[in-house]
DNA sequence: ACCCAGGTGGCCC
DNA sequence: GGGCCACATGGG
């Protein structure tokens, strides 16, 4: 794409920024305490909603394992009755275990030890745990490495293709084009995502809600897109 | 009685 | 590369 063009859809990413920070205030995201709870969090989370997952760390925290050592160390069933609530039980505490046993292993579970290499390499790490794809490990890489990687959820693909940025749910085709049209910086990018997690909850639902939208920059790129002038950038 | 939730891994073609 | 499926609880 020429640079004009890049130019052009930077300023439209960015301004949408603006208007969806304008509409839903700063959201101060990961909710979490310490980047391990953010990766305990991201683990359980997947496919659930988010309310569940924090009753089950709370669990966990009333119940002491909340640090790597404790999990690594706990059996299974006692880790399964405690994120149960979580749902997916026989496959979350597994996995859970695992990669706090992983932690151990490749850094005694010190995670500023942990994150303190070359992105690249973290993140093929985290790819390799069973259970963590590729939004896992971008949420952890960003929100308690700080790395700066931007996340795709599903809400991402939605409002993204909604909007008419791209036809597609590839992952990396989408990150690549957000980190591409953003400035790289770890406070944007958190704070971007977390404001389209707050847009999707709010108005960009399944069945969307488009009169109650407070983002009306959005709406008027959708109805471009819906008179056929959608492009997915390469 | 549905549908949905901040996915992932295992299939299949 | 893409499409479909099971996984499991809890709330609307």
């Amino acid at each position: 794409m020429a640079p004009a063009a890049i130019g052009r859809r930077m300023n439209r990413m960015r301004a949408v920024y603006e208007r969806l920070l304008d509409a839903y205030g700063p959201q101060g995201w990961w909710p979490a305490d310490t980047p391990f709870e953010v990766i305990v969090g991201a683990l359980l989370m997947q496919q659930t909603a988010w309310r569940n997952v924090e009753a089950a760390i709370r669990d966990l925290k009333a119940a002491g394992l909340f640090d790597p050592p404790a999990i690594a160390a706990a059996r299974i069933p006692i880790l399964r009755r405690h994120v149960r609530v979580a749902g997916l039980f026989r496959t979350k505490p597994v996995r859970l275990k695992a990669f706090c046993r992983h932690l151990l292993e490749r850094s005694g579970g010190d995670l500023a030890r942990y994150f303190d290499r070359p992105i690249d390499e973290v993140r093929a790490d985290l790819l390799a745990q069973e259970g963590v794809g590729p939004e896992t490990a971008d949420s952890i890489l960003l929100y308690a490495g700080g790395h700066p990687v931007f996340v795709v959820d599903a809400y991402t693909v939605r409002i993204g293709r909604r909007i008419g940025w791209f036809d597609t749910d590839a992952y990396e085709t989408i990150r690549r084009q957000f980190e591409t049209h953003l400035p790289r910086d770890v406070g944007v990018y958190r704070e971007y995502h977390a404001l389209l997690v707050a847009h999707a909850k709010a108005v960009c639902r399944p069945k969307p809600r488009c009169a109650e939208c407070p983002v009306q920059t959005l709406c008027d790129v959708g109805r471009r897109r819906a008179r056929g002038r959608a492009r997915t950038i390469k």
